[in-house]
DNA sequence: TTGTAGGCGTTATCAA
DNA sequence: TTGATAACGCCTACAA
């Protein structure tokens, strides 16, 4: 029940706590000697600083925050794993929290957050990244902040992102190689950053093929609206040969709305998605999708967090590269 | 960059930060016109007590902690919003760790984050749950700790289970009910607690039932090994009208090896999961399967966490009910 | 290169 | 019913 503190250690090695700390944190001064007897005792009394203690004592906790609201499973575990690990590697702890359910009084809970916690900063993970009044309150609270996929750029705190339009422009393209020259769209969420951008790539590839846009159906982001969107892109009289969904939950909905329909995929309706999460490997015929780096995304985010906490420039804005990943939902249209 | 703190709160009250703090705590004793006065002060100041000094001064953290090693990410996901929604309910925060890719390290690591989050109990999540070293370390350092879905109930700390057993049995005498006599079995991961108490209820309801025991095939929990056991089973010569497996991920992989074998869920094939992940509302036709009520399970651990921490007794076994969702992946086999 | 004193923001103890 | 004061375990500032 007692537990191990720095006095204990300190006895044990003959030196002062000071020392003893000045080890723990890699401050210079320390002979070799000393330090190896002060390492020493550590080892043996297997002692572990308590940050509680750090975090009041001294200007940092050793800990950094993560927020998310909702999005799927997939993404936020990724976000998780790829952050922790980067937090691990520099000897920092993080802590994650969920703002699901939270509504209007999401800014003050996230403000207590961080107040009752002492985060030494926060990643903004999408949608709150898009959150103009979140994102304001921590500037205006002075929290050192990196925002994921933001839809907004300029100004605000640095952002990880990667180029959804860009994205969305090969994969259209992608179509287009194969033959398709109607290429419905299932939009994303319309409170969703990416939503546009994507929706925006679409468009201009087509323009740059010089293809008439094709059907657009909205759709919020999860399989039965995609599934609704698929059945009405489906019973359009000129039916198109090919659909994007703007996430691959969506996709999968359209994939099933094929298999209601008696539509074949890929035969009769080509199908894309977009975030490569788990599903897109899991559908029958598995999606052509885009991958979206968020594991990696999420260990830049802490990365620069790190760098930014400790008082270092950091780049405004860092773009990850994504991948198209070509399965079997997609393939050429049938001769007609 | 002041923060607010309770001596501020004290002065606006015009009391002593004693009596603000048993408020804050809510200890019997203080004046209900003085409550009233330092409440207001509170709200007006917008004051959040420091986490990290509570923890320091008192014998408790107000942290929960919560600790995963890979389960599938819908799985983790649940579990996370079951237990961060009770953590709010009692103003508590929980601690999120993962613990993927530990090793050998793995109970010096999570002794470790104990001991420097001062976290005021832990739930231990599966796998990690059947990890007798782990649990054994924890109950030596007297870590009040509450198991989820854990392999061996007698000893141990107290335990969230869901009776996978009675769910197996329960799945298999639907495929019987619907006319099925060879129904085939695809084995979870060995290492996990469940795995047995899942065939061992497939066996228990063929006996039931007469029926001889149908092929089983060894898998690991994934898509990829669901999809490699599917294939062998249906390459046999005389092939099961039904395949029961042992999770949603690799059900979806046997549907994804009937799909290749020409063979037509549900019309030629049976397949039924467990979990009700994500997945199985994914795949076509959508999966038969057992909700796990993964949310609810974690929401209730973290109750009995927050009584244990307080020192009430808990009971040693909380079990929750399993429902069977009937959906399109199962049906009559086809007359022969 | 090392050590001493003071304080971080709370809760606990004991007195008023 | 309330308050002064001493911890809690560490870091910062300053001294030796």
């Amino acid at each position: 029940m007692a537990r191990t503190t720095i006095d204990h250690v300190a006895a044990a090695a003959g030196v002062s706590i000071k020392t003893v700390s000045r080890d723990l944190n890699e401050e210079p001064g320390v002979r070799g000697e000393t330090r190896t007897k002060v390492r020493e005792a550590i080892a043996r009394l297997s002692y572990r600083p308590s940050l509680p203690a750090r975090s009041l004592a001294g200007r940092r906790s050793s800990l950094l925050g993560l927020i998310y609201e909702n999005p799927s499973a997939s993404y936020v575990f990724d976000v998780q794993d790829g952050a922790m690990a980067r937090c691990r590697d520099a000897g920092l702890r993080l802590f994650i929290q969920s703002c699901n359910g939270l509504g209007d009084r999401l800014v003050e809970e996230v403000l207590a957050m961080v107040e009752q916690t002492h985060v030494d900063g926060l990643i903004v993970t999408p949608p709150l990244s898009a959150r103009a009044d979140l994102i304001a309150a921590l500037e205006a609270k002075g929290v050192p902040t990196i925002r994921l996929a933001p839809d907004v750029l300029e100004g605000g705190p640095p952002a990880i992102v990667m180029d959804d339009e860009a994205a969305a422009r090969a994969m259209t393209e992608h179509l287009v190689d194969l033959g398709h020259r109607r290429i419905g769209f299932v939009a994303g969420h319309p409170g969703h950053p990416s939503s546009r951008l994507r929706i925006d790539g679409w468009r201009a590839a087509l323009a740059d093929a010089g293809l008439e846009e094709g059907p657009v159906e909205q759709g919020y982001n999860d399989l039965a609206s995609g599934l609704a969107a698929g059945q009405r892109l489906l019973a359009a009289a000129e039916r198109p040969t090919a659909i994007f969904a703007s996430n691959d939950d969506m996709a999968a909905g359209v994939v099933q709305a094929a298999h209601q329909a008696g539509l074949a995929v890929p035969g009769r309706l080509s199908v894309a998605g977009f975030d490569d999460s788990q599903i897109a490997a899991i559908v029958w015929p598995p999606l052509t999708t885009i991958r979206q780096p968020s594991r990696d995304m999420a260990f830049a985010a802490a990365g620069l967090l790190i760098d930014l906490v400790r008082g270092q420039e950091v780049p405004g804005v860092t773009e990850l590269p994504f991948a198209l990943v070509a399965r079997g939902s997609t393939a050429a249209p049938a001769a007609s």
